[in-house]
DNA sequence: TTGTAGGCGTTATCAG
DNA sequence: CTGATAACGCCTACAA
């Protein structure tokens, strides 16, 4: 004999009150609204009216245990605050909704200790998959992946040795097309401002492609700040001024006429900073950045950057973890979203 | 006899597989990774290695069906990327790691059909608690959010009739005292770029504190522009478009020579748009904006703007949110985090 | 198409 | 401080 549903602890209705009000037993309510075929229309239309009268609201908790499957993923970023990211977090949500899934985020700054934090976190949860930002990680997480067997998606880089599967593009490339473009409009002198935060592979990458290219062209390659690391590094607002800061370390360092920058908010930052100065964008000193951010098309006279595609990265990722959880093949564990040069008044 | 816990269908090991490893019941596992104080060291110590040894991850699932509790929240926002939302976000992150609470996030842009779905589907979950955004809600959230009992909190507004709780501040004022701020320097001729979405309650009482105080100085009070609403209106290169193309429509009302924005993205795109038109600001045009958004202070000259505490209102919702569901008092169920008028170069 | 039995992995409760 | 037992609400597997 069950409670009154109103006297139960949790408050809830549950299947088996929902089971006795239509007269029917706790199986086929559950099948209902698993939208199991299995059920005739009659029955199906009397459960649902009583669930609705009771207020019936599927308890995923109690499915989840049962099923051993969440329907949930976990995702690590380092900031919430990132317009970088915002992009590809997008992407996923939209793909993960369109498969029912719902997910869990985390920003964990740069730390790889956070980052075991927040995915032993996730794992209590036990999500049906992962996505982490990068492709350096600490033991400790390394160890509780492998433990856990679940599919991970590494995105943002492609480059290192892989967990599982990755979803990015080639940054050493990108970093190269961009330095091309500016020599090949004739520009000697090109600086490089890094991202302030040091030991990320996609970001040096992007550095070593772009100085690669300098080298190649018999140009110097030495021009190369990286604004100081700070605890907000993550943040926005560090790479408007890290931009800033180093166009003066640039400028300090002698006579350069053009600038490529890891991001598109310091290369914002180096455009605001040139303004400051009474330096004129591209005729005084060229910019370009990385990215291509909301801002890089608004911003006279238009910044010629890289665009990195992050929304379909976002998407491609919850793609392939949804396929992987869903025992559908797949096509390969790696996949390169591209990026496109865009060519605007800045450089 | 328990499975061999390589066998078992969920490949985790389990409390028990802990227990008998170390000897002990399920029950003193159980106390020890709740950190209940009513173990013994030693017994304590010796469950802990046994757990890592297996590589024991507790199941936060069944532990939550067993409790009732989830220590999962879950947050409504219009947009991932809109940077207006990223610092509430980042705050109520925080706040809500530090007591050890874990959240859930969708997106639903500024649909309320949308917005009915993702909270039934966070019900689903059975969140400890729930943050949704603005206070204009649809009947089916409201039946949702009764039937449920769950706490609440509504952020970015506290006008209009709250649902249980609500962390914002006084959009009225603010607007007023932006304007005022225009008024005291010397602009007559004021006009307004709305918002490009209807309906919001917090960006009517922009709107309105803004008019009103322009009537009462007697100023014109209907140069007041409205981007159209697009599909994509709570993204952020809408709002730059949108604030580019709301000064073409002021300047073709008539002579403007200052432009007070409902968002400081609008406001970075009448810049830009400024500057594109060849007009200084502000000796040919002065802007003001909301929101002291990162850009807003790194922009020469500077933009004039209401800083709106986002990371202290998502900060307080959530510790609101916790106080509430760990049945602590709370001194008042509407927490007013204020605002600040930044007075920069471009007003 | 529908029902029965058993179990998912934890916590609450009460007893010792 | 430790243990036995009964839930928590649903799903899988099998049977009818």
């Amino acid at each position: 004999m069950s409670l009154d549903p109103m006297k139960r602890p949790s408050g809830w209705a549950t299947m088996s009150d929902v089971a006795q009000a239509a007269g029917v037993s706790l199986m086929t309510v559950s099948r209902v609204y698993k939208n199991s075929s299995a059920v005739s229309a009659a029955t199906r239309e009397r459960v649902l009216a009583e669930g609705e009268r009771l207020g019936f609201v599927p308890n995923l908790l109690a499915g989840n245990l049962a099923s051993g499957r969440s329907a949930m993923i976990g995702i690590v970023v380092p900031s919430l605050r990132n317009s970088n990211n915002a992009s590809s977090i997008q992407g996923m949500a939209d793909c993960l909704r369109q498969s029912a899934y719902q997910f869990m985020i985390t920003n964990v700054g740069y730390s790889l200790e956070e980052e075991a934090a927040a995915v032993e976190a996730f794992i209590r949860r036990r999500p049906d998959g992962l996505v982490l930002t990068g492709t350096r990680h600490s033991e400790e997480t390394y160890g509780l992946l492998r433990g856990s067997g679940l599919p991970v998606v590494e995105v943002w880089e492609t480059e290192g040795p892989l967990i599982d599967m990755a979803a990015g593009f080639r940054n050493h490339d990108a970093g190269g097309d961009i330095a091309r473009h500016l020599i090949a409009r004739g520009y000697d002198r090109i600086g490089y401002i890094d991202y302030p935060v040091p030991g990320l592979r996609r970001y040096d990458a992007r550095r070593e492609g772009a100085l690669a290219a300098l080298r190649e062209a018999g140009l110097p390659a030495d021009l190369v700040v990286s604004p100081q690391h700070a605890a907000d590094a993550a943040e926005d607002s560090a790479s408007f001024r890290g931009g800033a800061r180093g166009l003066a370390q640039l400028l300090e360092k002698g006579d350069v006429r053009a600038v490529l920058c890891a991001s598109d908010l310091l290369a914002i930052g180096v455009i605001f900073e040139a303004q400051r100065r009474g330096l004129g964008v591209p005729d005084d000193l060229a910019v370009a950045g990385f990215g291509d951010f909301e801002i890089a098309a608004e911003i006279p006279p238009g910044l010629t950057t890289i665009r990195t595609h992050g929304y379909q990265m976002g998407w491609a990722a919850a793609d392939m973890l949804i396929a992987r959880i869903e025992g559908r093949p797949l096509d390969a564990p790696v996949r390169d979203v591209g990026y496109s040069l865009v060519s605007r008044g800045s450089a």
